[in-house]
RNA sequence: GGCUCGGUAGCUCAGCUGGAUAGAGCAUCAGCCUUCUAAGCUGAGGGUCAUUGGUUCGAAUCCAAUCCGAGUCACCA
């Protein structure tokens, strides 16, 4: 149990015993002290002023002698400032921490409690490549799979492709027209890029001839019904519904171009998926429940035949789950998947991540799977970001102000090797260990970048800051550890001393690191139960700053004492197994030497 | 227009289940490398927590209204 955890509850009993009452939690407050005063955790007393009507000075008094006394363990100390109850933890309770502890690397991390969840990521179109926008999607899902796998859950980790519809038949149709039968291998160009290039020539094409027709003297909106290249496509995806072949290789080709790229892309990320779904084999799914939801009356039938469901009372419209022409909707195949996801898995929590513009349609989706009564409706999660915009405002793909996932992420390792090689620090380093050295931090400042930022909030990518190498970045925790490896490298040749050898009494910063480390196992619950890996992100640039200050201000290799340079060392590799095993969560590895 | 989300230092962000003088990083300025990695450390300046009212012993935090910004409300996906 965490300390702050024993402090509720001791405090709990003691107040009852005093006071011959019931109280629970949420009578008083706990507080990490504040640094200004003495102690290490505080207990706000105003609250409990009026049930007990004793002044909140005498409240702290009685309640702190019965600590120190009955919890003598736990507390030492106390001291009250106005209606704060300033308490000491035992020294020998943080002794005791450390020594259970400081070589372990699950610290943390609970085991195995039988719970399956999946996680939907990523999700891509296969007619462009991936984007910044890509790249905080997926870090996120992957680093939520982690931090749910470190608090017990199996995780699935699952990727739906949106591998059909008009926008696919887009490239198809550009590259059939334009490309005189070129290849990614013949034009050299990644698949993905390869195929986004026929995606904008489509486009080119398409506004060109909306335009001539517009002079011809057509409304904006028959032109855009009526432009050839417009027509042909919505041809092509008959066609393709209809199996015709030459459509269906055409298509299969080009997906596959794609994928590779894919491929290549989240194999430099660190991205994997246990499950892949292909929306060319859910689309289907999902029709046969419109028709019991219609015997179930859910659903209702216009008179032109179209399908619908009714959501007013619930603050939301109508809306369709069938064309007039029987064919479905967005929505209607991820109901179909929804329900086939929890068939498939038996899975405890199905969460989804995907942006904020889906906020209503998730919220749809939920309320109509609730509706049908499916079984999994309630464990529907919709893990909703943020959008990424730029400095200069939003991207926008039709004024080729979208950053390139590939780009960026190149950018960055070049970066990190040309800042690296400036400090001149990596001379004995052997090629391998070099691009390997660049790698970890341009992605490490990559996605802690990205991470870093509470999911939810819309978050401004500027690339200088992205870049950056100082401060609350990757390279910073990056840093730390290096200097950690260091040094633990150097001093640790045996064994460190058994517990009975220890000082007694910490010093500031000494205690800092170790209040720091006993929050870890804390955090990574919070993480969970938020869905939200910028709690990681903080916590370990927190860490690694007190460590930092730690490591500047007091020797190790020098302590005053054995005993104390045995304690740094403890403290040291503690800290270093924190913070690899932080930056894990978040995907980012941590390099031995820098 | 309806619904949803947001507004904290010049910039990017923490803090939001109410608690002590609102915190980091970047940027600016001033210091610290003959001793464990200076990708570091120490310090300084910088705030009407959008505005107004309310609840409370106590409000950045809760409630209401207003202003500003974003998203969304398709027989698109």
């Amino acid at each position: 149990m965490s300390i702050v955890n024993t402090l509720k509850k001791s405090a709990i009993e003691s107040l009852t015993a005093l006071y011959a009452q019931s109280f629970t939690e949420k009578d008083f407050q706990v507080n990490q002290t504040k640094p200004e005063f003495e102690g290490d955790y505080t207990l706000v007393m105003f609250s409990l002023v009026k049930s007990l009507k004793f002044s909140p000075e005498t409240i702290g008094q009685q309640l702190g002698e019965h600590l120190i006394k009955n919890y003598s363990q736990f507390f030492t100390a106390y001291n009250i400032i106005k209606g704060f109850l300033n308490l000491t933890v035992a020294d020998s309770y943080w002794q005791d921490l450390l020594n259970k502890n400081y070589k372990k690397s699950c610290y943390g991390k609970k085991e195995f409690n039988g719970k399956k969840v999946m996680v939907e990521y990523a999700s891509p179109n296969t007619n462009k490549p991936l984007h910044l926008g890509h790249l905080r999607n997926i870090f996120l899902g992957w680093s939520v799979a982690e931090i749910l796998k470190a608090n017990g859950y199996e995780v699935i980790k699952s990727c739906i492709v949106n591998d059909r519809g008009i926008h696919i038949c887009k490239s198809m149709i550009a590259w059939q027209r334009f490309a005189n039968g070129a290849t990614p291998e013949s034009a050299g160009s990644k698949g993905d890029h390869f195929v986004g290039k026929y995606y904008v020539k489509f486009n080119d094409v398409y506004r060109e001839q909306v335009a001539d027709l517009v002079k011809a003297g057509k409304s904006k909106d028959e032109a855009e019904k009526e432009a050839p290249i417009m027509k042909d496509t919505q041809q092509m995806l008959v066609d393709w519904e209809d199996g015709k072949p030459e459509v269906i290789t055409l298509w299969k080709k080009m997906n596959n171009w794609v994928y590779k790229g894919f491929d290549v892309t989240y194999k430099s990320i660190g991205a994997d998926f246990d499950k892949t779904y292909y929306e060319s084999n859910t689309y289907l799914l999902g029709k046969d429940i419109v028709q019991k939801g219609m015997d179930k009356k859910v659903f209702y039938k216009k008179d032109d035949g179209s399908i619908w469901i009714d959501l007013t009372n619930e603050g939301l419209d109508e809306k369709i789950v069938q064309r007039s022409d029987g064919t479905s909707v967005y929505i209607t195949q991820d109901i179909g998947l929804a329900l086939h996801k929890y068939e498939q898995y038996k899975i405890e929590q199905s969460i989804y991540v995907i942006g904020n513009e889906q906020n209503y349609h998730m919220k749809v989706l939920q309320l109509i799977c609730k509706k049908l009564l499916m079984p999994n409706a309630d464990n529907m999660y919709h893990l909703s970001y943020g959008m990424v915009e730029l400095t200069s405002g939003k991207m926008k793909s039709r004024e080729g102000t979208v950053v390139d996932a590939d780009d960026i992420i190149n950018e960055m390792i070049a970066t990190s090797q040309q800042h690296t090689e400036e400090l001149g620090k990596v001379k004995d380093f052997m090629e391998d260990e070099l691009t390997e050295l660049y790698k970890t931090i341009g992605l490490g400042a990559m996605k802690f970048y990205l991470l870093r930022v509470d999911p939810k909030k819309t978050m401004i990518f500027n690339p200088a800051e992205s870049i950056d190498f100082h401060g609350f970045t990757g390279s910073f925790v990056q840093y730390t550890y290096a200097r950690i490896k260091s040094i633990l490298r150097k001093q640790i040749t045996n064994d460190l001393m058994p517990n009975d050898l220890m000082p007694n009494d910490f010093l500031k910063l000494e205690k800092e690191i170790i209040i720091a480390a006993e929050q870890y196992p804390a955090i990574i619950e919070q993480a969970c139960t938020e869905h939200n890996p910028s709690v990681i992100a903080n916590y370990v640039f927190n860490l690694s700053k007190t460590f930092n200050s730690f490591y500047a201000e007091l020797s190790i290799a020098n302590a005053e004492s054995e005993s104390k340079k045995q304690l740094r060392l403890k403290l040291s590799l503690f800290t270093a197994n924190i913070i690899k095993s932080s930056m894990s969560l978040m995907g980012i590895s941590v390099p031995e030497r820098m």
